[in-house]
DNA sequence: GTTCGGCTCCCCCGGGAGGGGGAGCCGAGT
DNA sequence: ACTCGGCTCCCCCTCCCGGGGGAGCCGAAC
């Protein structure tokens, strides 16, 4: 029988690491292998090369799992399969996981044997349960919404105004629902353009929704 | 120890469904119930309600797996959880199994193991390796692409202009590209605004971008 | 054969948009 | 104390945009 798969558990509370070794120690073919309290730890314990799989708490001190996940696979070529855990399957947990570049998902209310699966499956295969493909497609569809140098040194204002001219309003309209002058929102719009480095409102409006602005 | 996980196989070939079925047959716990070979088959024997999980090749005669999955999930409200499975890790049709409904993504080369081991999962819970939130996600972003109903009897001319206009062209622009004249761009553009009830250009531009057109 | 819709072009006209100035206020940094 | 950048407002001027007409051409549908 080959060696048992070499787990790390990530999670700044105590009691939860415990009872995940507990469990994990108890199969013959896994092994917890390091615990860690925070997205530091985990770092470390990634870049130490010897671990299959990190179980990873989102909510942490220091650094969180989302951000640990992110430069691990930012840092590491060779990486540990990265699955992150957390208490409530909020949307926006999920979608970000996925940015990271972790490789799942999992509540912890989730049935001991569907953990133990899935770190099995996780472990071993990048075929199943929407793997690669979807993470592409998420890091295709988080890097537009990056790296817009234009949209960033727009100011508070100019970022308020442009996103109302990006509702379809009017300068007026703008105005009115700000209350400002008209001339004031065309002052702002116009920074904008030469900022944007663009000429005019619609060419405004492309940039803001490419840059995820809106 | 409970009753098995009743399983269907649908291909169209039937050298793959007895392979399928000789390896899932094995197993205790798994049991074979259904076998059908296109995506009506599928229809029909999801309808049975007596099956716990689907497993759905792509490419098929008739019906094809994607919509078959599409159909079902639209049809029934206790559906059996489905597996698409396929040879090729092509992202559109990853994608296009997502949005249709489908709970897992299997390819083909999948090693035994895994397969079995899917199948049990994907049976069992919905909160391991993305599921329920990705798919919401999918068809959120899904729902964009479809139902714009004023997007849809623009004329071909018109759809052109738009997106033209939504690149940031001016009308002049627009005509010199398409040789045409500057009037005619207006013209045209004028009918999408009242085609999508709309009152300007930059309106016109979100609504292409919000449906999808760009 | 007539009608209807899409495509093409034209004119006039009003208004909003965008450019170029100028100006005052305020807070933060030098 | 001074400067600089953000925010606010104003005037003028030009130009494009969008609305409201009208008109001719064509192919398909009735």
């Amino acid at each position: 029988m080959t060696e048992p798969l070499r787990i790390a558990l990530i999670d700044d509370e105590e009691l939860i690491r415990s009872g995940f070794a507990a469990i994990i120690g108890a199969e013959p073919d896994l092994e917890v292998c390091a615990q860690g309290a925070d997205g530091v730890d985990a770092l470390n314990i990634a870049r130490s090369g010897r671990v299959d799989v990190l179980l990873m708490d989102v909510r942490m001190p220091r650094v969180d799992g989302i951000e640990a996940t992110e430069r691990i696979t930012a840092e590491l070529a060779e990486r540990p399969k990265i699955l992150v855990v957390t208490t409530f399957d909020n949307d926006d947990y999920v979608w970000q996981a996925l940015r990271a570049g972790a490789d799942g998902f999992l509540l912890k209310r989730t049935k001991i044997e569907d953990l133990l699966a899935a770190v099995r499956l996780v472990a071993r295969t990048d075929a199943v349960l929407f793997p690669e493909s979807i993470r592409r497609l998420a890091a295709a569809t988080a890097k537009r919404s990056e790296a817009h140098p234009g949209i960033a040194d727009l100011s508070e204002r100019e970022r308020e105004v442009l996103q109302l001219a990006a509702k379809g309003m009017s300068n007026t309209e703008i105005a009115e629902r700000l209350y400002l002058g008209r001339e004031t929102v065309k002052t702002h719009l116009s920074s904008v353009y030469t900022k944007l480095g663009v000429r005019d409102r619609t060419q405004a409006v492309i940039a803001a929704y490419d840059s995820g602005l809106v």
